[in-house]
Formats: C-alpha cells, sequence, structure tokens
DNA sequence: GGCGATCTGTAGCGGCTGCTATAGAAAATA
DNA sequence: TATTTTCTATAGCAGCCGCTACAGATCGCC
C-alpha cells in the first residue's frame, strides 16, 4: 500500500557482490556500490541497513550459490574420490580464469582477522568445506577407490589447505604449471602405496 | 653540512612494516605511518618518497629478513629434509603465535592483484620458496632420505601452496589440530612408500 | 657570528569516506 | 480525487585521505 521498489534486488545484490569480489571490502565505497547497482545512498541504507551488512549478505549468498551448491553438486553426482578431484580440478580452472579469485579466500585474508562476525562465518564455510572432503574421503576409503592408510581428517584438512594456498598463489602467479603440479601432488595422497 | 636527521631509519622501518603488517596497505594512513614512525608526514615523505615507495621498502626489508634470512639459515644448518619439516613447522607456529599473519601472503592478496609492480615481487618470492623447497627435495631424493618416486618439481609446488593455505586458514581459523593435521600430511609426501 | 643547506612542525590543499536530513515522486487505499 | 505510506534524489554533514607549501629550527662550514 505504498510505492514499491523500483530496482530488483537479486541483480542488486549481484551487482555488489561483483564490487567486493573485484576490489574488496575496504577498497568499495558506498558510492562504487549504489552506482554498480543502480541505485542512491538513501535506497542502498534503506533496503540494505550499512556497507557492513550489505557486504555480509552479499558474502552469504555468494557462499551459497558457489560453495554450497557446488559441494552439493558434485556430491550428489559423483563418486567420492571423483568428487574431491572435480574439486580441485575446478578451484584451479577458476583461479586461472577469474582475476577475482575466490570471495572467501580473499575475506578471509581482508576482513576476518579485523571482524569477529566475518571471522566466524568465514570459519564455518571452511569447516563445511572439511567436512565435505572428509565425507568423500570416508566413503571412497571404505569402498577402496581411496587408499586407507592415512587418517581421513587430516588429508581433509590437507586438502582444504590446498585450495586455499591456490587460491593465493594464482592472484599473484596465475600460472597453469604450478597451480596443476601442486593439486596433482595433493590428488595423489590419495592414491594407493606405489613402490618406491 | 646540514641538519642531519633526528630519527633511526632502521626503527622507523621496522614500525612502517608493523603497521602495513598489522593492518594492511589501504587500511593504513600515512598519518598512522607518521605516528607509529615518530615523524611528520613532511620528513616521512621526504626520506622514503610516497607510501606506495614505502611500502615496497617495507616489504623488501621483510622478505629479506625473515624469508630470505631463514631459508639460508635452515638450508646450512640442516640436512635437506629436516629443513623442510622445520620450515613447515615455523609456518604452523608462526601462524598460530601472531595474528599479524605472513606479510608475503597478505600483500599477495590485498596489494599485487591492483598492482603490477607488487605482483612481480611477490612472484619472483615465491620462486624464491620454491627453488628452496626444489633444492632440498632434490637432495634429499639422491641421498635416500626423501621417497624419490614424486616429481620433486610438483612436491615443491605442493609443499608452497600449503604454506600459503596455511597462511590463510590460521587468520580466520587458528586452529592448531587442524593447521597441524594439514602440514603433517603435506610432508608424509616425503616418506617413502608404505603398504596399504 | 654569519651563511647555506637540510630537516621538521603547522597548517591546509582538494578530494574522498560512510552516512543522513530533507523534500519530492509514486503507488495503494479510501 | 485525496490521503497515506513508502521509496527515491539532491545535497550536505563531519571526518579522514594522500600529499605539500611554507616557515622556522638545527646543523656543518667559512
Amino acid at each position: 500500500m505504498a510505492r514499491p521498489r523500483a530496482f530488483d534486488e537479486t541483480a542488486a545484490l549481484d551487482a555488489a557482490t561483483d564490487c567486493f569480489w573485484r576490489s574488496g571490502y575496504a577498497a568499495t565505497s558506498v558510492r562504487d556500490l549504489g552506482a554498480a547497482m543502480g541505485l542512491g545512498a538513501p535506497s542502498l541504507y534503506n533496503a540494505f541497513g550499512d556497507k557492513h551488512a550489505l557486504f555480509t549478505r552479499c558474502l552469504d549468498r555468494y557462499l551459497d550459490g558457489n560453495m554450497r551448491a557446488r559441494i552439493r553438486r558434485l556430491e550428489s553426482t559423483l563418486p567420492p574420490r571423483a568428487a574431491i578431484e572435480r574439486f580441485l580440478e575446478e578451484v584451479v580452472a577458476r583461479s586461472l580464469a577469474d582475476p577475482r579469485g575466490c570471495l572467501l579466500v580473499n575475506t578471509a585474508l581482508e576482513v576476518a582477522p579485523h571482524d569477529a562476525a566475518i571471522a566466524e562465518l568465514v570459519a564455518d564455510r571452511l569447516s563445511e568445506l572439511e567436512g565435505f572432503f572428509h565425507r568423500c574421503l570416508s566413503v571412497g576409503q571404505r569402498d577402496g577407490t581411496i587408499a586407507a592408510r592415512r587418517p581421513a581428517r587430516d588429508v581433509a584438512r590437507l586438502l582444504l589447505t590446498t585450495i586455499m594456498g591456490l587460491r593465493v598463489l594464482a592472484r599473484a602467479h596465475p600460472e597453469p604449471a604450478l597451480l596443476k603440479g601442486a593439486a596433482r601432488q595433493a590428488l595423489s595422497l590419495l592414491d594407493p602405496a606405489a613402490p618406491d
């Protein structure tokens, strides 16, 4: 029973996410956001609260749409070992193709250390990733497609560490051979033992 | 034959480095730097040029004093396998003890993507780290202390990736078991094959 | 002491920051 | 059509940004 909003909230959030993703949190001004989202500062503040709340909203959406959706897709369509392999392949491919890197990793380094609420959100998502790897490893170890001699928990932790590291390396030195070589060795932990 | 400087350049650079290290490049203002270094803006600009030049200077000093010195120390006092193990142990310990993380990693994510000169500097240092791992691996593979069935180049790349990843994880979720488990699995790539 | 040169402190430049007061535009209800 | 309610646009708040002009302080040299 009043004037409706003149903008598409989803499109606006996508535009804002791209700003934060490209430039980082601090380097993105509210004016930049307004311009990209196609709305003035008052509308922005009215609809999304302040800059920090908007960022949290964008980060949540990003993680749901990218990370969680990807985990679900891989875990439901591929056997566990292939799911792990595909995940790492996708991280390498995306790292090389998209100069923005991964918003989760960017945030873990830029925002989390100075913001307890964001740090908790990031830590939760990292645990979800670790859980994905751990589930795949456990199932794969039981069905014999993954070497069972290593503790699944620690291998999952190394895989998580590896994708973080790949994302960092790619942003300063995006060399395919480097990323692919590292990923290959991380995945070799899944192989059964070979003679020396 | 003129008025000499009233401050200690080394101490001033240390103070500036700490600012950049703690808060990042963008979030450190020239006024913050001046206050920490104990000198006014004109002295700062006269002695070190602008903010970007000062940052480059700090980063260079940091890398010489931390990374390169550490590589030299480990490589000259320890056998290759122990040097690698010690390096990873130190990364884990420092990541848990120092909330500032690693200035090289912070810079790789915050500055390098928007600054070609810094990106090149960072990429060079990453290559030096990879080279350190590669040399240790090659020697260790020859003397039999490191499994020889894996390509040293790719294992070096994974070790490099691992320390980057450990640094990222520690800043958002500094849990000892997580970092230590990941490091342990990365190091297990050096072990000879075990039965499945 | 006087001179020339370098350094330092004050003060301020234009421009940007996150955010908001105020007023006007647009739609649903009566 | 008049009213009510929400949204939007203009303009501007105080405060910070990187940087610098200017004047005064402090030294070596003559």
